[in-house]
DNA sequence: CTGTTAGCGCGTTCAG
DNA sequence: CTGAACGCGCTAACAG
């Protein structure tokens, strides 16, 4: 009982015109007298007309569904992003196809290669590598990078500054008295980690201290052994301080010192960088760096959008601001 | 600089045999010579050969991109679904199409109409009205019901039962001793309020209280006025304990809670259906009724690809248990 | 303003 | 095993 889906032609046999007519009537664009018109949208109406897509595609040799690739659909940092360019996308008419990569290079570039083949028009990414991106603009598809900047080719891009907003959350805590800052980031080679390390050596640097090597710890994303290397660096080193350079690793941070007992902030501070809603909810709150991450999706998929009316525009590469949201984690050295 | 795609015939010509040849070689199926064959792959390789969808789907009238709509990207619960379902998807060679409707018709109607365009071959959703599924089954497309069930068609479903994980909650609420129990739901025809209700209702009843009108709540999604009524009620009512259907209203009546310094679980106790995570971190941890969210994700999935290899085969309708996790926001009447 | 014609890129006959 | 021919559904160009 799957009924052939109605085709333009069906509607246009039905309300006696051609094909040609009905759909310069049914897409909007091209004359055709008002009632034809009308009698035409009737009968699709009538009959339940879905255009084909494909065919539509096919014949333009581009569509309007643009690809959006995120590191991680469960991290709300990534939700956020993807909620502001969705809005943006859908408010001129286009559509997002969303997908996640899980930080895999090769997930990544499987979606591109998906979007490559579906004509997308554009793709809105947050790169878990360079190749992917790459591939992209050699073919000749816009491409703006969001949160971070790993193509070797030129293009637009919207990122927090990653430097400042690191150097913030680093100088709060030396102005509280703390000396033995940890600094926890994601061994990659992206932008948002390297920035948020040039801001910690900056802040301690620009206050006359050196900085401390085995004070600072890389971890893989989703390790096994994540955990474990928390409580070596503390039981090793004893930092009074952890900055925590995303949202995941100052999770599982606040897991280790909370298992330990360890009172926040008298034992030991806790900052982080992005803002997330369980930050605000836990006792005490974590102070924060926090992203306007909404408004990061919005503007890059104003980009896009913008590329895609004028191919030719100049680069553009947003630099937002972070804003340190001081809370109840972070306190005096003990 | 936009270069044209290269297409199939530009690669066959590059080896030097027909478009139809390079078809069998690189889509696998069909008698195609082995060293034919190796020679296909290979310039379609170098060429940077990616095959156009729209022309495939196209001919063969139906694609490999299932569409998945869930009411919010940016609820976690929302999220782990959709994780569930696009892994079980990928092992299975398709690609989901996912979209949020933020619990609006509208945008699912129209989101379900994109689905019809693209030629998807089934669609998996958390309904937020019967009309879409209706819609999607009346033109002979599998869908999938998760979470709820809605439509008035018949189609396979996977859920959870909520009557059991709402009476499990007010059960155990009635063994520390409270008799007077709020409940805040959500203001649905969905089956997942009903459910929930009708737990909180045999709960009580089967203790030999009777339900109080005035102590069930019911919200409109996104009401501005949720937090008002919320205290409207603890003003009011002055309930002893309340069970939160949902993991937005938990976390709105956490928030009031808070902010009217009432001491969990000694002022109030606090219940909520559907585990996240932050339930876990707050100080007192909430006691949740918890969901196997990922594996419904992944059920549904199953169900949608068992379907799509035989249409005709029975519906199946999916019931999963839920498990009171018992943390430390519930305790003994004050 | 309308209909005819042609072709987008692919997969599927069906001869050879 | 291979190639020629055709058509999926739609829209752009053109002639009327």
């Amino acid at each position: 009982m799957t009924a052939r889906p109605i085709t333009l032609a069906d509607v246009a046999r039905e309300a006696g015109t051609s094909a040609s007519t009905a759909s310069r009537a049914l897409s909007g664009r091209g004359y055709v007298a008002p009632h034809v018109k009308k009698r035409l949208l009737a009968t699709a109406d009538r009959l339940g007309y879905v255009p084909n897509l494909s065919a539509r595609t096919l014949k333009q040799r581009t569509s309007r569904v643009v690809g959006v690739v995120v590191s991680d659909l469960g991290n709300q940092f990534y939700a956020a992003l993807a909620a502001g360019i969705e809005q943006t996308l859908r408010e001129a008419n286009y559509q997002m196809l969303l997908l996640g990569d899980n930080s895999d290079v090769a997930q990544e570039l499987s979606g591109v290669r998906m979007f490559l083949s579906m004509r997308a028009p554009g793709v809105i990414m947050t790169p878990a590598s360079n190749t992917a991106a790459d591939l992209l603009v050699a073919r000749g598809l816009p491409v703006v990078e969001v949160d971070r900047r790993l193509a070797t080719s030129s293009c637009d891009a919207v990122v927090i500054d990653n430097e400042q907003g690191g150097r913030a959350a680093v100088e709060h805590l030396i102005q509280l008295g703390h000396t033995r800052i940890a600094l926890l980031m994601a061994r990659t080679t992206w932008t948002t980690d390297a920035g948020r390390l040039q801001g910690y050596r900056a802040a301690l640097t620009g206050a006359g201290m050196r900085v401390d090597r085995r004070l600072i710890v890389k971890f893989a994303t989703h390790a096994a052994d994540t955990v474990k290397r928390i409580e070596l660096l503390l039981d090793e080193q004893q930092p009074t301080a952890i900055f925590a350079a995303n949202n995941q690793l100052a999770e599982q941070a606040w897991h280790v010192l909370r298992r330990r007992k360890l009172s926040i902030p008298r034992d030991i501070s806790l900052v982080a960088f992005d803002d997330v809603p369980w930050m605000g909810m836990v006792q005490p709150a974590i102070t924060a760096v926090a992203q306007p991450t909404f408004e990061m999706g919005r503007r890059a998929a104003l980009l896009l959008l913008r590329r895609l009316e004028d191919p030719t525009c100049g680069r553009t590469v947003e630099v937002l601001e972070p804003r340190l949201v001081t809370r109840g984690s972070t306190g005096g050295k003990r």
